[in-house]
DNA sequence: AAAAGCCCCTGGATGC
DNA sequence: TGCATCCAGGGGCTTT
């Protein structure tokens, strides 16, 4: 369910509230990805400083420590005051000076981590190897072009890999090739220069519209205000097999990359 | 080093 | 109505 967008929409949505918290209690439900990594006891009376996003992982920067969160496809946080009593799906409860903390997800593939900083051995096993982030002054035309240039697998799967740009999951990732007129199964390295660029400024833009529209709700993406986003109605080709092209009419293709589909135009997208 | 598969888990949609 | 099958926005891990 989130990609960069739906995460980024979800920090916005309570990183000013939750900042400065003290934290009163920790509630952990069913297991979700990993184990906390720590006594849900330790955690009372840290106190929550702000909340940064890496790739599709939100790190809530505590006095002592980190919590790393990953949404996985189906979670969800929500913060506030008044929450309802946590339900079937509410695996993670962090009750706090300024409201309460949950993450709601039904699949279970999201975590939440206790670290202790930037050097602990989770955070580098799962932060460490993220590749540039779209939206920062870091990504630029070059390091882009440079880190495809190594890579001779579909760019469809390049993009969703992570390791050259982050956060571009399956509905963006479908997006971006389609706006840049790129094949999904064009191997990464022989994209030429200037389509590297177009390619590189689709993502960019595609991302930023995309947090703009609050993000894409497919079924039940909700921001931590529980606000549904709508950026699903500026795809193109996303889910939308058979359809016709918005661009030329041809009817949408989907395929199989990976076990995840892709959907494209095979007019539009020629190579 | 890179690529390809497998798997974690639940729920909704579809088909018989 | 019941049951089987397939699919879903992610990504770490193991094997080639």
């Amino acid at each position: 369910m989130p990609e960069l967008p739906e995460v980024e929409v979800t920090r916005l949505s309570f990183a000013d509230r939750i900042a400065g918290a003290h934290i009163l209690s920790v509630r952990m439900g069913k297991s979700l990805r990993w184990p906390l990594q720590c006594d849900p006891a330790a955690l009372v009376g840290r106190q929550v400083i702000t909340v940064r996003r890496r790739g599709k992982y939100l790190i809530v920067d505590l006095n002592v420590g980190h919590l790393l969160v990953h949404l996985g496809m189906s979670g969800s946080l929500s913060f506030g005051t008044e929450l309802p009593p946590a339900g079937r799906h509410d695996h993670f409860d962090m009750q706090t000076s300024q409201g309460q903390l949950r993450l709601n997800d039904p699949r279970r593939f999201g975590a939440v981590v206790v670290v202790s900083g930037e050097e602990d051995p989770t955070f580098l096993k799962l932060l460490g190897k993220l590749g540039m982030e779209p939206l920062s002054d870091d990504f630029t035309v070059q390091r882009f072009q440079l880190g495809l240039k190594r890579r001779k697998a579909p760019i469809k799967q390049v993009l969703l890999a992570g390791d050259v740009v982050v956060g571009v999951g399956n509905i963006y990732a479908s997006e971006a090739l389609f706006r840049a007129g790129i094949r999904p199964t064009r191997s990464a390295n022989t994209i030429g220069q200037q389509r590297v660029a177009i390619l590189y400024h689709a993502i960019r833009s595609l991302l930023e519209q995309a947090v703009q529209a609050g993000g894409t709700t497919l079924r039940d993406f909700s921001n931590a205000q529980g606000a549904t986003g709508h950026f699903q109605l500026q795809t193109q080709v996303y889910a939308r097999e058979g359809q016709p092209c918005p661009v030329c009419g041809s009817r949408i293709r989907a395929i199989r990359q990976g076990q995840r589909s892709t959907f494209f135009c095979p007019v539009c997208q020629k190579s």
